[in-house]
DNA sequence: GAATAATATTTCTTATATGGAAATATTATA
DNA sequence: TATAATATTTCCATATAAGAAATATTATTC
């Protein structure tokens, strides 16, 4: 129960290149000083000499023709590195192939980080519809099918903790906004040992998410997503089965 | 000609978290506080205050039970979209992988960046002996087949300026090292439509290298790798014929 | 389990980097 | 060619940063 308390952080330069970053991010095109500065409070000036240096840095790539900037393959290379420090991406690949080809869906891959689901590895099935997901992106515990999976297996302690710094925000209609609620579903997990998340986390998608736990240590979680309009009581039934085996595989390998 | 003069750099702590940055991903392991201030010229209770500021904005992930620092999953995430925003990588996809199907081996998508060959795609076969690559990674335009397909269809004037600023450091016994043997080699080059790396970028490593070029535009270049002992007379027709088909195809393809 | 060593963290002060207004240069547009 | 829009540089009052030294917290040794 420790209380955050404010402190005021150091690197002001630092605080605001990343800002700068973010608003890069988020663009799908590169922007322009005037782009970058007016959707920041800094002055232009600032932003430019920030920018210099990041672009020195690597974080950023200038088009200098266009007088534009976007992200820098930094990300790229550095992206790769986090990617290959999860072992448990290499180590579950095999195993989530073979589902993504029985399911003929897509499965994911997350870990937990900061009480967030992190995606990790995605192996789309060919008929797959582009979901809104993309590797390193975040998902929230409660909406989402490998959240509750590993929700599921916290100590009641751990639960109350998670609840009580969590506001339960309802991203479709279906999202289990109540903790009662909540914790009824996580119990239902429990006993069966998978999660569902009927259209709770994103309009249309239904998931189907098993924790990945052995020892009391959190691996992380997989799950098998596609467009609810697809799953049938038939093809529901099939990702229990090859998603449950698939566990137990997995879990047997991890030493 | 334009001479770089030495500008002084703004932003000492973002140049600093740089170099933080830096170390904790040459690094495979996870890092203690003194093991990254130990690794730069920076005190230690400045390393450890930059580092809060990197771990708050994302770009370090903490195990405050460890106490160790390691890079924080915004690169993957970022790097989703650096990959992203090249569109030429969603673009090839399909021709890369039938290539890599057809030939059996390794085939790369690289771009051009600072001069330099960014490898922005791989798909590697199923065979394929692990490649001391990674997506994200940059190579010598001159020492590598991608860089010389690109490079062979320089104007001369720019072929003079890049040979000006660049010196040829040998990689292996047989990377090109003579600005004149290179200029021979980017003839035959041209004449022939593609690029042999004759394990002169990596040991043991064979490369054929195709440039993707249309009106002028340099969209990037693909190459096919190998291990130099599956490659005989036989096999190196097939990349060649694969090759050129693929090239043709792709640029065929872009608008 | 106490003593010691090693590392992590906080405090504080001077020197230094920073921010942005204003001036200027460079493009784009009419 | 004139005008507007954006990019870039200059400069200095002020906020910020750096690190020595003190302190706290771990880890190790006996």
């Amino acid at each position: 129960m420790s209380e955050t308390i404010e402190q005021p952080l150091y690197g002001t330069v630092l605080l605001k290149a990343k800002q700068l970053i973010d608003v890069i991010a988020k663009s799908s095109e590169p922007l322009t000083l005037k782009q970058i500065s007016d959707q920041v409070p800094i002055s232009k000036p600032t932003v430019l000499k920030i920018l210099r240096t990041l672009i020195y840095c690597g974080f950023i790539r200038e088009n200098a023709a266009r007088k534009t900037y976007d992200l820098g393959t930094i990300f790229l290379e550095y992206g790769q590195r986090v990617a290959a420090s999860f072992d448990i991406k290499a180590s579950t690949r095999p195993f989530l192939e073979q589902l993504r080809d029985e399911t003929n869906e897509t499965v994911n891959l997350g870990i937990v980080e900061d009480h967030r689901i992190v995606l990790l590895d995605k192996l789309e099935s060919p008929r797959s519809v582009k979901l809104v997901s993309r590797i390193g992106g975040t998902m929230n515990m409660y909406s989402s099918a490998m959240g509750k999976a590993i929700l599921a297996s916290y100590e009641p302690q751990d639960l109350q903790t998670y609840l009580a710094h969590t506001s339960l925000k309802a991203l479709t209609p279906n999202t289990i906004t109540d903790p009662e609620q909540l914790q009824l579903n996580l119990k239902t997990i429990q006993k069966k040992g998978y999660a569902i998340d009927n259209i709770e986390n994103q309009p249309d998608i239904f998931c189907v998410g098993f924790d990945l736990i052995k020892h009391h240590h959190v691996y992380g979680a997989f799950s098998i997503s596609a467009p609810e309009y697809r799953v049938n009581e038939q093809v529901f039934k099939g990702f229990i089965k090859y998603g449950l085996q698939t566990r137990q595989a997995i879990l047997a390998s991890l030493s």
